[in-house]
RNA sequence: GGUCCCGUAGCUCAACUGGAUAGAGCAUCUGCCUUCUAAGCAGACGGUUUCGGGUUCGAGUCCCGACGGGACUGCCA
């Protein structure tokens, strides 16, 4: 049993038997003893007064003595205000180094023990290449996965694309007015990055018409909707749902070209998916089911043909499922999606949405809407909701070229990793395909970390000029202690000896601090876990790293004074690289040996 | 107008969900490499947790109200 766990069951009989009155095991507050107060573990017996009728700190003695005289782990207390501090076994923590902590699969729950969920993440048009918002975006998700799948869920990571509308016919209008056959292979861009030129060469022509127009005497409203290139684009369109041959081959073709390029950048950003949906495959099965939703009542259909669902009862508007030509919204679409999936996926237990905060209302309406059509599992589906990321001027704009690119924002982290390195000098040893998967390693540590140790819904501020730091409260700085213990784990085996598995030093003071947190990990994941936020993961790693750095720096490892004291310092050091690098894995950052 | 989110050190972020003296990093300053990787360690400086009420043994955390920032409230996606 975990330790707090036992020590609620044991206080809630020592309480029984002081004072007569039986309380649940949860109605102890058990809590680190700060480090100022001997002790281990604390319990906060304020709350527990009532129930005994005396004073907090009458009853935090009372409760210390018969804890004291249990069978169990507390062997001294002392009482501080109302604040029971128990003293453990010196030998409870050693044992649980060598037994709970040595286990290959601690912090690890059974595959398979938990319901299957779906994490959606990545949500792109087809129209231009990624950017820093996708990044927070995939990370997030992918993250969230790894973290549902150690606590024993069995995950399927989906991405959707967004792969039809007017956004892909206007790249397509421009590259067949000024592309001149321009292809990946033939301009030596990445698929993305040509098709994202189409748009902006797209928005570029449409403003000249606008201002050609306004300036034959047009007003400006009317000629942004006559603007021959736009209808150009919406003729692009119909033909498109009309399955016309040419511009069929053509949305094939370039969207094509996307791809290719999108598995570039997720290549490269270590992010991966299990199955890919497509919104054109969605959108006809999303509007049939809107359709048989109004004959069987859910839904109402009004004169000129639109459909809406009526949500008022829920505290929410009307709202439009289908326009009154009977073509689909993304509220269509995305009803489509979410039938599609759970049929793909009979055993789906809920599906998470890895999607920006601005869609909030958007996710209300849509597990109501699929509650309404009959989905129970549409209670426990969740919207991932995370804030924008900031630039110092603002959010991030396409049109004034303010968006941060993906593969430029990755490429310059590696080459920051890469100069600190060769000034150090630090691998020298190695051949040039080994350093560069180290620069890589080490700049993807540092946006990562960066992008997924805020909390997930609040906006977070990144300032391309200050850029993202490799030093401090960062990604690098934990790969660099998790290297400078796995160099003295490789020493301690050149050495010709092997991992201790007794005989250790009684853990103090020094040592506490690293323990504590160790011992921490599997409740840190339950409730990352619990709350879909793998920013608890990312700061437990750090407190983790910060506490063995501190003790790396003034405890020799190898050359300890005695035997006891370099067993209980391997053993610390090998638990420490181990629970790091299941932590760190669950972000999605992978840690080199060396760097 | 309505709904939701946020507001913590000069800046970027924490705070075990109501517990003891609110913690890190960056920046500034001071020490520490002949020793297991100095992308490091130790220390100094820095706070009326936006403001005002309330709830209680106890509030950064919960409730009410102001102020400030953001998002949503489109037959766009």
């Amino acid at each position: 049993m975990r330790l707090d766990a036992l020590l609620q069951t044991l206080a809630a009989r020592a309480f029984s038997d002081c004072f007569g009155t039986d309380l649940e095991a949860g109605q102890f507050s058990v809590q680190k003893t700060r480090s100022e107060f001997p002790g281990d573990r604390t319990i906060v017996c304020f709350p527990l007064a009532r129930f005994s009728k005396a004073a907090p700190d009458t009853t935090a003695e009372a409760l210390g003595q018969a804890l004291v005289g249990m069978d169990g782990p507390v062997t001294g207390h002392n009482v501080v205000k109302g604040f029971l501090n128990l003293e453990l076994d010196p030998t409870y923590w050693s044992n649980w180094l060598l037994e709970d902590a040595a286990a290959a699969d601690y912090g690890i729950e059974a595959p398979g023990s938990a319901p299957h969920v779906m994490v959606e993440y990545s949500s792109p048009n087809t129209n231009k290449p990624l950017h820093l918002g996708h990044l927070r975006n995939n990370f997030l998700g992918h993250s969230v996965s790894r973290i549902l799948e150690n606590r024993g869920h069995t995950v399927t990571k989906v991405q959707i694309i967004n792969d039809r509308g007017i956004h892909i016919c206007k790249s397509m209008v421009a590259w067949q007015r000024f592309g001149q056959g321009e292809t990946p292979e033939s301009s030596g861009l990445k698929g993305d990055k040509l098709v994202g030129k189409y748009y902006v060469a797209f928005d570029q022509a449409y403003k000249a018409e606008v201002a050609d127009l306004v300036e034959g005497g047009m007003a400006k409203e009317e000629a942004e909707k006559a603007a021959p290139i736009l209808l150009n684009a919406q003729e692009t369109l119909r033909r498109w749902e009309d399955g016309d041959a040419d511009t069929v081959a053509l949305w094939k073709t370039m969207n094509g070209w996307v791809y290719t390029g999108f598995d570039i950048t997720y290549a490269t950003m270590g992010v991966e998916f299990d199955t890919l949906y497509y919104e054109s495959d969605t959108y006809l099965i999303g509007r049939d089911r809107v359709l048989e939703g109004v004959e069987r009542g859910l839904f109402q259909q009004r004169e000129d043909g639109s459909v809406w669902v009526d949500l008022t009862g829920d505290g929410l508007d009307e709202k439009l499922l289908l326009r009154k030509d009977g073509t689909a919204v993304y509220m269509t679409q995305d009803i489509g999606t979410a039938l599609l999936r759970f049929q793909d996926v009979p055993d789906l237990d809920r599906q998470v949405y890895t999607v920006g905060n601005e869609q909030e209302y958007h996710f209300k309406v849509l597990f109501l809407v699929l509650a309404k059509l009959g989905f129970e599992q549409a209670e426990r589906c969740h919207h991932l909701s995370y804030g924008m990321v900031e630039l110092p001027e603002g959010k991030m704009k396409s049109r004034e070229g303010t968006v941060v690119d993906a593969d430029d924002l990755m490429e310059e982290m590696f080459g920051i990793a890469r100069d600190i390195a060769q000034e150090a000098g630090k691998l020298d040893g190695l051949d040039d395909e080994e350093q560069r998967d180290v620069f890589q390693r080490v700049g993807l540590s540092a946006l990562k970390y960066y992008l997924i140790k805020v909390d997930p819904k609040k906006n977070m501020m990144f300032d391309p000029k200050a850029s993202i730091d490799f030093y401090g409260n960062t990604g690098p700085f934990i790969l660099f202690n998790y290297v400078r213990g796995r160099s003295v784990l490789r020493k301690m085996e050149g050495h010709g000896s092997s991992l201790p598995t007794g005989g250790l030093a009684t853990p103090g003071t020094d040592e506490m601090d690293l323990i504590g947190l160790l011992h921490d990990l599997p409740d840190v994941l339950d409730e990352a876990a619990e709350t879909y936020n793998p920013s608890l993961v990312a700061n437990w790693c750090y407190d983790l790293t910060k506490a063995y750095s501190s003790y790396y720096q003034d405890h020799p490892i190898l050359t300890a004074d005695s035997e006891e004291d370099r067993n209980l310092r391997l053993v610390l050091t090998e638990r420490f690289t181990r629970c790091l690098n299941l932590g760190m894995g669950l972000l999605g950052i992978a840690l080199p040996e060396r760097m």
